[in-house]
RNA sequence: GGGUUGGUAGCUCAGCGGCAGAGCAGCGGCCUUUUAAGCCGUUGGUCGCAGGUUCGAUCCCUGCCCAACCCA
């Protein structure tokens, strides 16, 4: 039996000592005697510190206490550690330190490594879903001319040789769709965007994102694929399609439930009810933009969720956003959400005040919007304008003259995998299902 | 941006005006089936940073830095 890993314990007799070794597959105990190793070779061996490596050869036996282990023979060192692990009993408990130096985290804490295992899992039942279906998996710039795709502020770079400045990207909408032009029918993406925003339990400014296309189909056939393929990932990687979220004291305090179909509630319909049950107002859509702001203010004490230039459907996305969506628990496809929020979606044929979207919400948070994409060049055009009003060096010209090629009908579906991850894995901050979340620099 | 809490040895923490502490890790011993091994001994500090109050500050005050949570 030959066995390498790294030393995490070890238990000194005096003419024999144990130590445990552990490597990404387990742990396993080795057992050394002085009578077999010899004088010299001994006492090299209780010379190791922990967290250095080591290999050993020797047969397996049973110890006393009935655990299997490696009776050394030879030994060979791999690796010194300067400086030692995190204490064995308590592991590494400061959470600072736990984001700041993960690799510590992972040595001590089987929990941390067993959150970033199933992370692996989750995107690799994503990509092995997709494939199964037909999707082709694509890379798209991510240092871009035009941050678009999704309304966020850009980090700016520069690049020396051309002598100008690029966004990184914000959304990977706008090159896929020009692979639906060029006549990829099913793509995906799955990549990092990046958001120059706040950091908060929700938000890392660089984030996972995927992003899917199918040609011919329409938010509705979104659903269906998200519904599908979230309750391939549950039952793959966490084995069913109930999730317990327990505090930390292990307690249940809320399960989410993935059995399909999920509830489908026009945007409209939520936003009404919760404004009649806080107000009595009884329809919010009726009022005028003056009318629905003074509420939203006053009665609804949105004060510092309204920017003081905010325009009338600002003032229903921030109902939606802080009264609404904290609520949904359990999965919800918010369908039918108002025009203004995203230029990049079809109108509605039941309601023009409408798009064909939805907003899939779980454990309080969106986790992906879907829509059937507008590809109508000229109606494209006109949104896209109106969104960035006087920046013109905003507008993507390439995407637009892209359209203008001709770009099937399709279903488009966005996900937000740190989400999606917290969800499953019943994680409160996006910190957690991140290996590297960002902090401010120390020093 | 505001509030609350925290930052003391490598790790986990106590101390809260009067010599800087414990457990684990480390180091030196004893121990040939242990597993949080055990026993004896022992080293280790910019008490987050900078000022202030005081005979004397880890402790009280002010400012700043970092973090977590809550609020906006």
């Amino acid at each position: 039996m030959a066995v390498a890993g790294r030393i995490t314990a070890h238990r000194d007799m005096g003419r024999s000592q144990f130590m445990d070794l552990r490597d990404q597959s387990g742990r396993i105990q080795i057992y050394a005697q002085k009578q077999v190793l010899g004088d010299a070779a001994f006492r090299m061996l209780k010379e190791a510190d922990l967290g250095d490596f080591i290999g050993v050869e020797g047969p397996l036996f049973t110890t006393r206490t009935g655990e299997v282990s490696v009776k050394v023979e030879s030994f060979v060192f791999l690796a010194k550690a300067l400086r030692p692990p995190p204490a064995k009993w308590h592991g590494l408990e400061d959470i600072e330190l736990r984001y700041r130096r993960r690799y510590l985290d992972l040595m001590a804490n089987e929990e941390t490594r067993e959150i970033f295992l199933k992370r692996s899992a989750i995107i690799h039942e994503i990509r092995q879903f997709l494939h199964s279906r037909g999707f082709v998996e694509v890379e798209t710039p991510i240092l871009q001319a035009a941050a678009g795709g999704a309304a966020a502020e850009p980090f700016v770079t520069h690049h020396k040789a051309l002598g100008r400045d690029f966004y990184l990207r914000i959304a990977l909408e706008l090159h896929l769709k020009r692979l639906l032009v060029g006549g990829f029918d099913r793509v995906f993406e799955l990549g990092r965007v990046f958001r120059n925003e706040g950091i908060s339990r929700r938000h890392n400014p660089e984030f996972t994102m995927l992003e899917v296309y199918q040609a011919y189909g329409d938010y509705r056939s979104m659903m269906e694929l998200l519904e599908s393929m979230v309750c391939h990932v549950a039952k793959t990687v966490l084995g069913g399609l109930k999730i317990d979220h327990k505090d930390e004291e292990g307690n249940v305090i809320r399960t989410i439930d993935l059995t399909p179909p999920w509830r489908r509630v026009p945007f409209k319909d939520l936003v009404k009810e919760e404004v009649r049950k806080r107000t009595g107002i009884e329809d919010w859509f009726a009022l005028n933009p003056a009318q629905r702001r003074k509420t939203a203010l006053e009665t609804l004490k949105l004060e510092g969720d309204i920017a003081k230039g905010a325009e009338d459907f600002e003032v229903t996305k921030a109902v939606f956003e802080k009264l609404i969506e904290p609520t949904l628990i359990q999965p919800t496809f918010v369908t039918h959400v108002l025009r203004e929020f995203i230029p990049l979606a079809k109108v509605s044929a039941e309601d023009p005040d409408t798009i064909d979207v939805y907003e899939c919400c779980i454990n309080g948070q969106e986790i992906a919007p879907a829509y059937s994409e507008q590809n109508d060049p000229i109606e494209q055009r006109k949104r896209l304008e109106e969104q960035v009003g006087e920046e013109r060096q905003n507008l993507d010209e390439d995407f637009l003259m892209a359209l203008e090629h001709g770009m099937p009908p399709a279903g488009g579906l966005g996900v937000g995998i740190d989400r999606l991850c917290m969800m499953l894995l019943g994680r409160p901050s996006i910190r957690d299902v991140i290996l590297f979340p960002q902090l401010r620099p120390k020093n």
